[in-house]
DNA sequence: CCGTAAATCTAAAGCCTTTCGGTTTTGGCA
DNA sequence: TGCCAAAACCGAAAGGCTTTAGATTTACGG
């Protein structure tokens, strides 16, 4: 007992010790952690801000594999849409930590730094200001909304036989086994042709501001579907 | 003691109470329930499969208020689009209770039955069988990923001086309070466009069907960069 | 060389979930 | 009508978790 001569604990250890066992098990204690590592449960409170501490910093360590390097990929909408993929292959890679981490946004100042660069990205590109965070968002609910879609498990289509669902069973048949990349993909393209309409055809804004964003949307759906300039 | 004249417990009276807790607190457990109800936490499991069992049943109750009756509306993208409305609008009714709910998503007889109708739809408008289950998907993936950033608080693009972010700064500034709204139309437009180009031109499929999943939606990307039949 | 700060342990409080047996009441069945 | 199994609740307790607090030993700076 009494400080040891070499430290058995810091962050780092925690941090990779509890994605351990989120890998393994699904979620992670303290007093998990500190069995593996060998000391008691009160010792990691020296080091960390409690459980949620620990939650935080398994956050900023799944997110640190995305690669800011795909936002200076040239045209914007290559380094876009590349940024969101490795965006959402950072939480693939840990699909049993995504539970823990999708309740609130990796809002760490490493990403906070890409999403500044997204925007840069996006302005530069000849975007209107106000049409610059609508976008990122709906890419990062795409992103996110397909990482929990990684963590279902494939049974989650189990189709009871006291629901008869014949066309769905179809669909699901003639699909294989790739639902959530297709998916994915789907969301992704349909995003980024949609972003694209929005920056060849630029509709006058100013009375547009006033409306709902419903109305305003429907607007832009209605006036642009979808054709490149002729 | 012993058994009351009239029962002070049954699964309606769990879940309106544990969602009440949730709606007040985010949270629940369930002797916060029990002393809601006026009676001890062990008497709940005679009505209830544990604590995951109220969370099933917090699911189902929150998700009873999709309205079916949106998929009969037409044409198909109307239906589809209304759709995608209500679902996400059953989670916005209760946004503190979406961390719980959000982890899996809803299975419950009633909604795969919706899901049954919706492929329904699609496969009635024209689609390709293996075109419905990703659009489909992308369709959830956009409404959970858009529930989750409701129960995000406003002050997650909270900008710490530390980290400089001017443009970022500038992209919030210009768009208003309905961020989460936007951004959810964003999404549903592209998607709704794209699905409406998947339909109207269908490309021969075939070989393609033997490649990877990643390659095709690419290929999809590529081929069909949103312009309708010539 | 000494004192302060660091790192760990031990102990304990307080919460939670879940189970088990006891007690009373209900409701069906003979 | 009388009986008995099942239903519904209570009380208690086990075992887990998070977190705090004080005690103990060691490292390091001046």
């Amino acid at each position: 007992m009494g400080r040891p001569r070499t430290p058995l604990l810091d962050r780092e250890r925690i941090t990779t010790t509890a994605l351990q066992l989120v890998d393994e098990q699904g979620d992670f204690s303290v007093p998990g952690i500190a069995k593996r590592l060998g000391t008691q449960a009160g010792s990691l409170y020296h080091h960390v801000d409690g459980r949620d501490g620990i939650v935080e910093l398994l956050r900023e360590r799944v997110a640190s594999v995305i690669d800011p390097a795909t936002l200076d990929l040239t045209p914007w909408d290559t380094a876009l849409e590349s940024w969101a993929r490795s965006y959402r292959a950072a939480f693939a890679a840990h699909p049993r930590a995504i539970p823990l981490l999708m309740t609130s946004p990796v809002r760490a100042p490493r990403v906070l730094e890409q999403y500044e660069r997204a925007v840069t990205v996006l302005l530069t590109a000849g975007f209107a200001a106000a049409d610059v965070m609508p976008l990122l968002i709906a890419l990062e609910n795409l992103v996110l909304g397909s990482a929990l879609d990684l963590a279902a498990p494939e049974a989650m289509w189990e189709l009871t036989a006291r629901t008869p669902t014949p066309h769905l069973a179809e669909a699901l048949a003639a699909v294989g086994d790739g639902r959530a990349d297709q998916a994915f993909e789907v969301g992704l393209t349909g995003l980024m042709n949609h972003a694209r309409t929005l920056l060849e055809a630029p509709q006058e804004r100013g009375e547009l501001r006033e409306r709902s964003p419903r109305s305003r949307a429907r607007d832009t759906s209605a006036t642009a579907p979808e054709k490149p300039t002729p």
